[in-house]
DNA sequence: GGTCATTTGTGTAACGTTACACATATACTG
DNA sequence: CAGTATATGTGTAACGTTACACAAATGACC
């Protein structure tokens, strides 16, 4: 029968098999060192001590791997999960560390220093960080760990391997498509800066922007607005706080409310959905009234 | 300047800083353990070597806890992002994690053997299963760790924590309700067993379905249609292999095709959604020709 | 039968940390 | 000022494992 209490150690298994600790050690870790017949010996040794493998911190401990990927969402967090592109992005790793064998870790890291903290207190071999704002303490906590780092859509770093699209470049065609022969041209931004503000504004600096994300996108839509000749300027921007249709449909409101609106670059699918959902509850038609255009070609395009 | 290479150890902070080991890892792990003046030396001289706090897997081997809780969603895992439920789980694990303070590492996990091992290989304190099939050899894993098992929506079994509402009461009152007065009443359920076969029958044994949740709402719409005085023999039930609208769509419409339907009750609102997609490709009104149930009162069924 | 390669087993020494118990210094009590 | 409590520092001994190097046994080959 499985040992009560305490869990059964390897040195035990082996004395109960009839063999060295090492020889026992390798039936598990790396079978093929040992001989068939001591294998089976340490197995069976190891189910009658309700044994079921190395202590995984010591194995880690020694053999300087956690086994382990470090995903850090960030505030995000909160929403990661209704937010389709952090859904989609952890999906992604997921099935990367299935395939790897590989376990993933979440950090519920926000920006508190405690928070930032438990950046260097997670056992894993490397950290992927969703995309945050420059200079974030998050990013040098990962970094100062020394382990591998890789951040997903900015900020760009020293010592960290940035992954992402060139969003500049495609806002500026995207916009260049959306914004063409606008009379009252807007776009529907993430935020702007760590602080999440809302924002209702006209040609704002786009590198006042510390999202680096947001602010390529800005830059782009700026760059399309200067080829097709359109004063930046007058282009309308309203920020949300979050990637979610509800809350863009409330900003999008506003943004309709405002003033005039016939073209609306909006910087995901989700924001796109809010836009549509303000303009059907006004009795604006798309595109005919109104040009909107999403980002990421998630399914909800699709349908529309 | 930050050491190169190698991280810095524990020993040689102390060294730096004119102390002890043991004040230098009362410096990071109980700060109040220690005098003011030493903290900060010890701090200091960590900076200068580049040390960002103790090695989290000698922590962990030493103290015997891992600071992390497991989760697995085991098949699932594949489109567990796809899944609202599965995400709302996750959200809510995420959550408490958070709060706690304590990682939340997913397992990727199926059933192969080589997978199944890595459940006692993960370095967590305890594990979260999600809904899985009776016997699964996921379960038998993760109890043999020794480790606090809970499972999500069963199956049940000694030794560990269920949580989950009561399915079948609940299918019953729903059923009650839906299949009231229908001459042509229909199901559209989750698998029925492990290999998620898509079925399409009449009346089938609840008790051959090996998935809790799918097993316990059928013995709740089976209860209603005898409640209400309907044969369950001639209660058509159509099984999706994924808790997907896209594919309740297809299988939704394949139940429309083979027979008349005047009211289905579906086990998740994404099947529900799947359903009403069906009728209205076929112009049927909801609910007005045909009656329809979701069930898990999600944002999407407040939209319809 | 002797040489060499391969297979299999073992002892030792870490991996980097913290629990524990004890020693010393300092502060408080009456 | 003795007596006691508290604050602070330290040495030792694990925690459970595996890398490494070596030894012994076995097999292959001519």
């Amino acid at each position: 029968m499985p040992s009560q209490g305490r869990r059964a150690t390897l040195a035990q298994v082996a004395e109960r098999a009839g063999v060295s600790t090492m020889t026992a050690s390798y039936a598990f870790g790396r079978p093929e060192r040992v001989s068939a017949a001591s294998r089976e010996r340490v197995l069976t040794a190891a189910r009658e001590l309700g044994y079921t493998g190395p202590d995984p911190s010591a194995r880690s401990l020694r053999q300087g791997r956690a086994g382990a990927l470090g995903v850090v969402l960030g505030e995000h967090l909160t929403y990661a999960f209704d937010d389709p592109q952090a859904a989609a992005f952890l999906a992604g790793i997921a099935e990367v560390c299935a395939a790897a064998g590989t376990a993933m870790t979440i950090l519920p890291v926000v920006d508190s220093a405690e928070d930032v903290g438990r950046v260097a207190a997670a056992a894993v071999d490397g950290l992927v960080l969703w995309t945050t704002y420059d200079d974030s303490p998050v990013v040098r906590a990962a970094l100062a760990t020394g382990r591998p780092v890789v951040v997903h859509g900015g900020p760009a770093v020293d010592g960290a391997t940035l992954v992402g699209i060139d969003d500049r470049a495609a806002a500026r065609a995207v916009g260049r498509l959306v914004l063409a022969g606008a009379a009252h041209p807007a776009v529907l931004a993430f935020p702007t800066t760590a602080e999440r503000a809302v924002v209702l504004t006209t040609g704002p600096d786009p590198d006042a922007a510390t999202f680096p994300v947001t602010r390529a996108r800005l830059l782009g839509y700026r760059d399309a607005a200067q080829d097709l000749g359109l004063e930046w300027s007058r282009v309308r921007v309203a920020t949300c706080t979050t990637n979610s249709a509800v809350e863009a449909h409330a900003q999008a409101g506003r943004l309709l409310e405002e003033g005039p609106v016939d073209a609306v670059a909006a910087m995901s699918d989700q924001l796109a959905l809010g836009v549509l959902g303000a303009l059907a509850d006004r009795g604006r038609a798309v595109p005919g009234d109104v040009a909107v255009s999403g980002w990421d070609d998630s399914p909800v395009a699709a349908e529309r």
